[in-house]
DNA sequence: GAACCGTGGTC
DNA sequence: TGACCAAGGTT
């Protein structure tokens, strides 16, 4: 890279690194280098604020303290214990991972590239935190915070919405990275785009690398990263029924083993159909049951996905009778107390219909 | 590659 | 309020 000819590696690096030192946030996972808290960390921080994190971390680690805790855990608990945190296949995916290192590596975390990246849910990026963080081995941990902050600092105009253009950035960072401190070197970079270079209105006038940076130079730095916009989400109206037998329990499903929400429980839905509710009855006599749809409880409840948008209609009924035991018994339909519906994992789309059911909250 | 996977906060 | 953003990985 020409760029680095001319370019002041080891002045960045001390000038990078003392900021860290002395701006670094005091948080959870930083208290000690346990690469088990590492990973649990690295894995919800996935596309998620370190605001929004802490608490789930807390509660997790409090759970499932160990590697040991979380592979004999089941995996209800788990998804439980991630409920509300969003992307679940980064639970299923972390604890099926978990097991494999206590039956493949004795219930140590391996501490080498490949064997890191070939657990379920480790990527490059995570393969790099954990490798770098815990054990202090200079790799790449490239996220969006590094392509930020190392587009500015480069001119790179490459679009970061491509997976190839992370493998540049990997060069860049295998280039300028500290040898003697690559954990704070790493997460210097990120502390650096979450608190200075960030993606608007980045603060130049207090960053401690300024007089490195290309961009700023150039007074475009708020044109960086390129970044491809996404298409925009679709919407779906679904509706949903919240039925009750004669005894006063309540019906949940567990969804599908695989794609959105996987093995979550919700209130049985469909997507809208008929005016007449059989889009509803029909669906639920294939689990065995004989419905009857009474009244609507709220129309129009939004929830907003990555790329999906659902819209949901909230009806209550009454399970009419049985009619097939056997179908009803192979459904992954389940009658709960009403009390005991707080067991079950719930994705906040749901959550709003529970909290509209037993709360009486506002529905938006 | 590109689409799929959640949620909450911000401007 | 809508669009964008956040320590990405899997299919």
């Amino acid at each position: 890279m020409e760029k680095l000819q001319r370019w002041d590696i080891q002045g960045f690096q001390e000038e990078l690194l003392q900021w860290y030192c002395e701006n670094k946030r005091d948080l959870p996972w930083r208290r000690e280098k346990d690469p088990y808290k590492i990973w649990v960390s690295e894995i919800m921080l996935q596309q998620t604020k370190v605001d929004t994190v802490i608490p789930y971390y807390e509660r997790f680690m409090n759970a499932f303290p160990t590697i040991e805790a979380l592979a004999n855990a089941d995996e209800e608990t788990v998804l439980k214990t991630w409920e509300g945190l969003g992307y679940y296949s980064r639970a299923r995916n972390l604890h099926q991972a978990v097991k494999e290192v206590k039956e493949n590596y004795g219930g140590a975390v391996p501490d080498n590239k490949e064997d890191i990246h070939n657990l379920r849910g480790v990527g490059p990026y995570t393969a790099g935190a954990i490798l770098s963080i815990a054990f202090n081995i200079p790799a790449p941990a490239v996220d969006g915070n590094v392509m930020r902050v190392l587009s500015r600092l480069f001119l790179v105009y490459d679009d970061i919405m491509k997976g190839a253009t992370r493998k540049i950035f990997e060069g860049i960072v295998e280039e300028i990275i500290s040898e003697d401190a690559p954990s704070d070197f790493n997460q210097a970079i990120m502390e650096l785009g979450a608190l200075i270079c960030t993606p608007r209105s980045p603060a130049c006038l207090l960053c401690p690398v300024q007089r490195h940076c290309l961009a700023r130079e150039e007074g475009v730095q708020e044109q960086l990263p390129v970044k491809k916009k996404k298409t925009a989400p679709q919407l779906k109206r679904m509706k949903a029924v919240v039925l009750v037998n004669h005894v006063g329990q309540v019906l949940i499903e567990q969804r599908q083993e695989t794609g959105l929400l996987a093995k979550m429980w919700q209130f049985p839905n469909v997507e809208a159909g008929t005016e007449d509710h059989s889009d509803l009855t029909v669906e639920l006599r294939n689990g065995g049951l004989l419905v009857n749809i009474e009244a609507d409880i709220a129309q129009h409840v939004r929830h907003v996905f990555t790329h999906l948008i659902w819209e949901i209609d909230v009806y209550r009924g009454t399970i009419t009778m049985v009619e097939n035991e056997a179908l009803f018994q192979q459904s992954r339909l389940k009658l709960v107390e009403p009390e005991n519906v707080d067991w079950y994992p719930f994705p906040v789309s749901h959550q709003k219909i529970i909290d509209k059911l037993l709360k009486g909250a506002a529905l938006t």
